[in-house]
This record gives C-alpha cells, sequence and structure tokens, in this order.
DNA sequence: AATACCAACTTGTATATACAAATATATTTT
DNA sequence: AAAATATATTTGTATATACAAGTTGGTATT
C-alpha cells in the first residue's frame, strides 16, 4: 500500500525489525533525527510512529538516552507463567508446547461459546490444540479458533518464534486491538484430569478468550485449562 | 504546581471532570480549538493532552466529530463481574459492595505475599476487607491493603462513586500506572466456603493483585476470592 | 587519579501553520 | 418533503522551528 500515511509506513517497519528479532531486547533505535531523515519525514512525524510502539510495548523511551527496545517475551501469549514456589518466585519460566491437534480448517461448531459475525461464521476456522509442558508437567491444555480469513498457507507454515501472534504480525500483517477474556474455577472432568495428569475434581483454572484483529470479522477465540497447583497465570 | 507543563495540566483538569461526572459517557468534549484558546496552549500541545487521555481509556476520538467521553464502568476496580446464565449472557450486572472491614491503620504481616520497598513497609498500611455480593449471593471476598503514604485522612473520609480508584485519583490525584495480577484455582478453605456460603472444597479463583500508583512506594495489594459458579471475571 | 566542566546528542515540550478527511449543519434544488 | 449540494466544524497528518532537560563522553582542571 503506497496510499499509507507516513507515520504507519514507519511504525509498522520498526515494529517488524522488532519482532522479527532484528533489534533485540536492551537495544537503541536510531535516534529520532536519524529516522527523521531515513524516512524523509520531520521529526513530529517520526515521534508519533514512536509514540504508537510506546503504546504497543515494543519500546521505551528516556529522555537523554534514546528509545529503547522492550522484549516482553510474554512466554504464551499475552500471558505468563510463573512458578508459585519460593524457588522460582518472580523467575520467568520456560514453557513447551506440544501439538495435540495441528492446524486444520474446519466449519465453526453449532454452538460455539462465542457470538459470531455472519462474515467469519460463513468462513469456517482454522483450529489446533496444544498442550503446555513446564518440568515434564502438564500445565495447561488450550484450544484455539481462529476466523478462517485472510489466513492464506497458515495451516501450511509453521509459526514464527513459535508464537501465535508474532506469526500474525509478521506473515499476515495482523494485530492483535482488543483482549477479552473471562476467568473461572472449576473442576477438573474426566477428560481434563488425564490431560493434565491430575485428579478428577481438582481445582482448574479457566480462561476464555476473545482477541480481537486489525481486520474487521477476524476474530481468535481460545480455551485454556490451568493447572495452577504449582505455578500461576499472569496476565 | 505551577511548575507543570501544559499538557499535564490539560489531562488532570479534564480527567478529573470525566470521572467526578461532569463530563459523563457519550459526551463531547470542548473542540480542540476551543480547549487551545481556554488554556492558550497551541493545538498541537491540547492533541498532547487528549491523546494521552485516549490511552487511559477514557475519552474516544472520531475524526469529523470530536472527543467522545468513554464510560468504562468497570464495576469492581479494573474487573468487571458478568453473569454465566444465557440470560444474561453479556449484560453488564450491579454490584452491591459490603465492608467487613473499614479502611484502618495497621502494620504490615511479617510473612506479607508480596515484596516491598522499605519505604511503604516503615509506613505500615491501611487495610479492608470488602464482600461483594449480587443479587444476595455472595460472590467475591476481598483483602486489600495499601501503603499508608500521601494518604491523609483516608480512613476518615468515604469513598469516590464508591471506588477506590476514583477516590484515590480525585482526593488524592494518584493514578494507577501498572497491574500485575496473579490467577489460580483453589479449594474453598472451611473460612472462605462460610464467607462465600460455598461448600468446603469447591473451586474457588484467587486473584492476587499488585498495582502500582503514579507515586513511588505507594502500591495496592489485593487478594480476591471468587465463586464463578454463576459469573465469570473479566479484565 | 579524581573531579569539575563542557560539548554533543538524545528525547520532551511547545508554537504556528497548512492541508486532508470525516462529520454535521445549513442551503439549495428537485 | 426529499434529495442533492455547499459550507462550517472537527479530528488526522505533516512540516519547520525553538528551546528545555536528561545522558554521555571527552577535556581541562585540580
Amino acid at each position: 500500500m503506497s496510499t499509507e500515511v507516513g507515520y504507519i509506513r514507519v511504525q509498522k517497519e520498526l515494529r517488524k525489525m522488532i519482532i522479527s528479532g532484528e533489534y533485540t531486547d536492551g537495544d537503541l533505535l536510531p535516534s529520532e533525527n536519524k529516522l527523521s531523515i531515513k524516512y524523509g519525514l520531520s521529526r513530529m512525524t517520526i515521534r508519533n510512529a514512536l509514540k504508537n510502539l510506546e503504546i504497543e510495548g515494543l519500546i521505551y523511551r528516556h529522555q537523554g538516552k534514546g528509545s529503547i527496545v522492550k522484549n516482553k517475551k510474554k512466554s504464551i501469549e499475552l500471558l505468563s507463567i510463573k512458578g508459585f514456589t519460593e524457588i522460582m518466585k518472580g523467575k520467568e519460566v520456560d514453557i513447551n508446547t506440544i501439538f495435540i491437534q495441528n492446524p486444520e480448517v474446519k466449519v465453526w461448531d453449532k454452538d460455539f461459546y462465542w457470538n459470531l459475525e455472519e462474515k467469519e461464521m460463513n468462513a469456517g476456522c482454522i483450529h489446533f490444540s496444544r498442550v503446555r509442558v513446564m518440568e515434564e508437567k502438564s500445565i495447561m491444555f488450550e484450544d484455539t479458533f481462529i476466523s478462517n480469513i485472510y489466513l492464506e498457507r497458515f495451516c501450511d507454515t509453521s509459526f514464527v518464534n513459535n508464537s501465535l501472534f508474532d506469526t500474525l504480525i509478521v506473515n499476515h500483517n495482523i494485530e492483535i486491538t482488543k483482549v477479552n477474556q473471562k476467568f473461572r474455577a472449576i473442576s477438573a472432568s474426566a477428560e481434563l484430569a488425564k490431560r493434565l495428569n491430575i485428579k478428577k475434581g481438582n481445582p482448574i483454572l479457566e480462561i476464555s478468550r476473545k482477541l480481537s484483529t486489525s481486520k474487521s470479522g477476524l476474530h481468535i477465540f481460545s480455551f485454556a485449562y490451568c493447572n495452577t497447583d504449582e505455578f500461576t497465570i499472569e496476565t
């Protein structure tokens, strides 16, 4: 799109460079004056782009220093898992993800939990499910549904940074614009108990989420079930 | 403070007017040009203030229309409770709050869950606990601890809009700058079961939160326990 | 070697201006 | 009365400029 306004162009380019790892945690972006010259835009226009990146949480800015890249590394897509025991208190924790069901095009379930727009209803969905594993313990089972629009070749391509969000933004130019999430505590069903290797009836944290994106009609729905005996979920 | 920069002054005044109800949901703020004249600042400076109010979620802006006040009405301080049954699906729900323990100055517990800064550690805390009631059902028990600094006469004054946050911003000029919250599913203890009128061992949603504010060293800590049988918690 | 100072560079705040684009309102035409 | 048109208003984008304020690194002084 050559019709795109200036600051959006700068914002997108810098965003892509940060997410793809060209700039990494702690790096300084070029100064406003340098960006101004590079893109042929005034400093105030560059500042508009940088302000937006700051709002997105990709950078922070320090008077006298510059614009510094922030690596948010929310390990599991906007949520993060932290150990609950004293030893790991405060430490980020590495999570392995195992696909139980690879991305696959399907039709929506007739009584799907969230309301769907006409457009996405007709388009069908991409579905996959994963288990998040920490220290050989299965701590989260997650079902994900995405409206199947604007997503050519999604099922045949592997994830960028092992992240759905990074994949969407880098491969398809799709941003998350809004997060709607509901939390409940439930008792583990027999099936869930089996998947998470716990006893039936144990308390389980259920997170139902609807994520809106920059493309109209494209939403991401996910249902996560977490064993929070030894870990907490943060937002 | 007369040393305050221009856009902050405008931002504060408009914020106060929105929160106190002088402007309410759907109202149009004065146009940028009018604000520019009123405050004797350039339009770009006014825009800076408005952009920040937009980021705070107090207004949204529409090209050609104006700046429109958004009433976020998160009924229980950044969280909201929604009915889980079909009938109330999507509807916001009114919550009554009952103080179990009125605000009272105390010393911090020796093994308080969150880490405290030296400053707030010495200052002690203000503590209170509340039960949130919906349709005669107690659905949430909440313990709140606030660092006792910058909070003159807090215990003797009633809440603005029945809201802790509104009270802090209107009476003490203190904003929430960061929210750190952890979610777990636990089994109800005997005490909790009694407070929430459920069976011991039922699944309970536990939300532990640390809120940072615009005043250094002043944090708000809360521990909420929710019965999510019939309601969900949203963020 | 440690300190004080200065210069260069960075982001922050602010102004004045111009035109574009979306909306709302008034006016004219049908 | 309804529809089309024009006008005014409002936010969006962009430029060029100026000075303030915080940071960094080199230079001169002690």
